[in-house]
DNA sequence: TTTT
DNA sequence: TTTT
């Protein structure tokens, strides 16, 4: 079956961008993001991480290297990617990475204010209660 | 068949939002999103909004009431929703909505700089190009 | 701010799909989709629909025209579209459609098995014991 | 800055799942997705496939470990994670996975008839023409 | 106007 | 009824 591959992702530069060039001139960045994740596991509130590589071709590939440096703010539509590789001694390889279909800036964060990710159900109401009508 | 239903929307608030309590005392916060779209047709450049009614419950609503306003940019996913009601003259009427499962907050815009939103393939290169190996 | 507007949905026809053809030939396929939900309130299993029309362009159009009927279940992969006219007495109107980038076509369901969408947290467990390690 | 991750994908199944429980009792399923990606590179149309591992909690892992077996078409809606750990001669590794929110059945596709999944732009019509007005 |  |  032909599948459906959609990733969604906002996060933080972890350095600044690397442009290079395909052997025809296609312009491509590549650079990590870091996307952050705070839950609560019982009591306490955690923090995560999850790291991962980003791919970009072409005239965003070059936005990206003008534009971007470690720890700017970005949000990435892209899909999910797998390499694949064999080590010096023979043993494969592989990781996942994303090539971007689009890249979005977003200005550092301005104080004050609040906000942030807003997930999931909110906690002070019964499931049920999201039914009601208005 | 059970379906499957699921919206992401990035756009900007047209107004602020309104937070109201349904009669067992669940928040429930609304606005309406414009969300753009650029596209060329043939040699123009077009744009185009889409504006949609958003719905978000519970501790989430208080806080689109707290930090949101008028021009904010958000991150939304939800579902679609259809609301079915009959106008005073008999005729049924619906419309679509959204609601919210969860509400991302985007700073303002920096001024300056580059960047954007750059969806879609970029207009440099012939769209094989996109497969090379790098 | 340039947006981000996604739609992913899983339904049935509603009716057959109608094909037609632009001036300039291009194929348009359009339906309506039934995307059904079944949520818990309190006690009570309830059952929702949410009808929406689609639009598909191109040579999927045609295959939609000549694979789908009243009924067919699909993935529809598209983005949120409002369409806006006068009526005869000169009062605006708008509404909500999908312009489909993509349709997936489903088999009739098979009988016996079970499955279906599986959505949210599951029920029986505290939300914390989804951080637990492996 | 507090993220954004949200993958959707739909694939195969390249195994059965395999359903465990924690110490605490709450069920985990896990499969390997493989997910197909047809392309055109220049004149030749190339099929890629990504795999990789799906984690689901709850009563969603049961119901999993019921329905699907290999082969088996999904929808998996969630979150990247990155899993770490040392390898017995002390080398740091790590690897991407899909904790899944959702898991959506699908059936198994019908022979005969057309279809599949026709994803991004019809390539009978150029690009423009999918503005044109109906 | 409605599908499984 | 509309936002950047």
């Amino acid at each position: 079956m032909n599948g459906f591959n959609k990733v969604i992702l906002i996060g933080n530069l972890t350095r600044n961008p690397e442009l290079r060039y395909t052997p025809s001139g296609t312009p491509v960045a590549s650079f990590a993001l870091a996307v952050n994740r705070r839950f609560r596991q019982g009591e306490e509130l955690k923090d995560e991480v999850c790291y991962i590589d980003i791919v970009v071709f072409g005239k965003q590939a070059e936005h990206c290297g003008q534009y971007l440096s470690k720890g700017s703010g970005v949000i990435v539509e892209g899909r999910l990617q797998q390499r694949r590789w064999e080590t010096e001694d023979g043993q494969k390889r592989s990781k996942h990475e994303v090539v971007a279909q689009s890249v979005t800036f977003l200005p550092k964060r301005q104080d004050g204010g609040g906000g942030g990710h807003e997930p999931g159900a909110p906690d002070d109401a019964p499931a049920y209660e999201y039914e009601e009508q208005l």
